[in-house]
DNA sequence: CAATAACCGAGACGGTACGTCAGGTCTTTTC
DNA sequence: GAAAAGACCTGACGTACCGTCTCGGTTATTG
């Protein structure tokens, strides 16, 4: 499941040329971790990288639009990587799980110190926040929908009815959680331990199983 | 409530020289939060600051270490002044309502655009991450602690018996509203309504009294 | 008879990249003289002159080390328009000749006020004040050598006989006479008349020729 | 022979109120020419002769109008000091001894650093040059009639007749004489040994001594 | 001996230039 | 025609020093 690639030639009929070297993303996208974790995103500067990756600035701007692209991009593949959802058994056991799985990899250095800093950008820059959305945003969704499927199928959670009602719930969650989580991360800067987990995962439990109308 | 001053001088023994004007101060305040809303968090540069509010760019230095920490008191006080908890009636009914309210702030171009950013700083700057917490988080945890009372003295949340846990849960419950909003907001791009804001208070309500003891 | 360039590339093997641009030495040179001339020494900036130059100051910044430099070679290249010997007839009027040209470009306003400078910073700067013998010093000693080579031939000084003695002595007529013309002009502040320039050079001739032997 | 006070009040009638510290004076100028030793002229600024001197800055800027004006108060005691014109037994000697006095102390780091900047300066203040003329200047001009007096009584020299030639003829010499070692010194930066005063002394006196008429 | 006037230290103030750095773009030569 | 190299323009950075100002407080002379 390889995560986006970068902004591919934008006219049709490109055939002609020195074709690009795709060994060079690759580059380019570890360099781009790497400084992440070095110097933070502040301390990243697209010259930098493109040293690291021993590749030109101009290779690298042909690429992507600016700093904050290439950056969601270096990061999306992380996101594929670490997240999973392995069946723990239980509801409550399997949101703990998630919980922790995110804040472990909000703790590494080239997430934690990116990920805001480019939803900072995305406020002003359409083509940004889209970007985040697809590489990161719905591509992690698949984690709220498998989990209440599994729910259902132990019977932890009622079936859907209602299909519209069901996605719009689906996001209330992605957002508590993940909202959650960065909170308590990145705003309190306080540690996502085993106690934080379960109560958390308690409340949110809690809720789910009480609003049985709605 | 006048919130957070600036860098006060740290030498204690401070009585002689010319002493700090604080008609600078309020300037300097006012003029960050101007120039947030017209350039927003990339654009706004100290040495503008500076020029709106009539003062010299070294006036500016001498009271904060930069430009994180200014904007950081300078958000910090519309939080206080557009925060507050009117009692509705119910405990669903004052989530409700604190949740809009944020949501709310956080639609101003001042606050959309900067407090992720200064977030983003404070992963890797300690002495703002502290800034950020006096200044803004601790402050508004107040609504938290507030809102609870409220419900007890209604009869809606049993009294707390364990005063260390209910600390806890205070800062639990505080990581999952301002979290979920933020993330509502700034990273899913969707806008806080009032169906938004009813089925999230009734998602926490939901766990609140789900959670009879821990 | 072009003056110095400005510091070339260091490293021996540059070919590649973009080359620097010639137009921009002469523009910014020559900013350089107007800026000294309406501005004087201590008003000229290197954030004007790169204005002026339409040229930005981190390019000025690439090739010279900083202000003193920078005016050494822009005043370097007036000693080389400005002075020279034409054939007067006698060793007396060549003197006078010379010593009258000197006054009068150490009257011009770009040199008057930047000379002293240089030579001052010169003093805790060996680069520079390497620089300031290679681009001015040592090209103006031709006009020592020229002088008495004309007089020679004239007959009116003795043939050299001990090549080393003749440099020596070569080097202190030339401190006498840039140094008398120089102290007249800038700290006497008296100006170089033609009745000074007469005294002045016959003294020198008296003292040349009254000199038989060493 | 106590060399140019500072700026005296400019108002006449001052009587009243507290009189200026006469030791701040001297604590000022001392720390002037300590500051000048170890910095140069570049480094050398007010707040920190002021901190050395263990005064406030507005003390210093009450009594001179700048750095340069301080400074020529600050080095033309020096002048005073170390320059004087013993009885070598002839005119040679003299003034080979008074050209070694004058070059030992412009290599001095106070005067070699000091003495062009502020002549550079003066070049744009008036009022600066004439501090330096009546400060420096004009009161080592003793010197040259001094040693003309000396030279006449011994016979070397013949008897003034035109008082206003020999002034002329004095203020000639002293440029000469001024210059030409300022110029070795600081422009060629060779030292001023015995040989180099021995050849100059020479030149200067066949020049004296060939003039007869005129 | 009180009033007054000028001094003094400390240090904040508005300015201005500094020299550096990063972002992006453009121009070469090489592959 | 892409790639590496590196010069280019733009504009902000944070610092330093300038010379002025405002404080609280300290001497002197004058009344």
């Amino acid at each position: 499941m390889t995560s986006a690639a970068p902004s591919s030639r934008q006219g049709g009929s490109a055939r002609t040329g020195r074709p690009r070297s795709a060994e060079a993303d690759r580059a380019i996208l570890a360099a781009t971790r790497e400084a992440l974790v070095e110097l933070g995103w502040p301390g990243l500067t697209l010259g930098d990288v493109a040293a690291r990756a021993g590749v030109a600035k101009t290779t690298l701007y042909r690429r992507w639009p600016g700093k904050s692209a290439l950056v969601v991009d270096a990061v999306a593949a992380l996101f594929d990587e670490r997240l999973d959802l392995p069946d723990l058994g239980s509801l409550q056991a399997d949101i703990e799980g998630v919980v922790r799985q995110f804040a472990a990899l909000l703790d590494r250095p080239e997430t934690k110190t990116a990920l805001m800093a480019v939803v900072a950008e995305s406020t002003r820059d359409d083509a940004l926040r889209e970007r985040i959305r697809t590489a990161i945003v719905d591509r992690q969704k698949r984690l709220v929908l498998l989990g209440r499927e599994r729910a259902q199928a132990r019977g932890e959670l009622p079936r859907d009815t209602d299909p519209v009602a069901s996605a719009r719930t689906a996001d209330l969650i992605f957002d508590v959680v993940a909202g959650a989580v960065v909170h308590r991360t990145l705003v309190s800067a306080e540690p996502v331990d085993t106690d934080w987990a379960r109560r958390f995962a308690a409340l949110l439990l809690g809720g789910l199983t009480a609003a049985t109308g709605d």
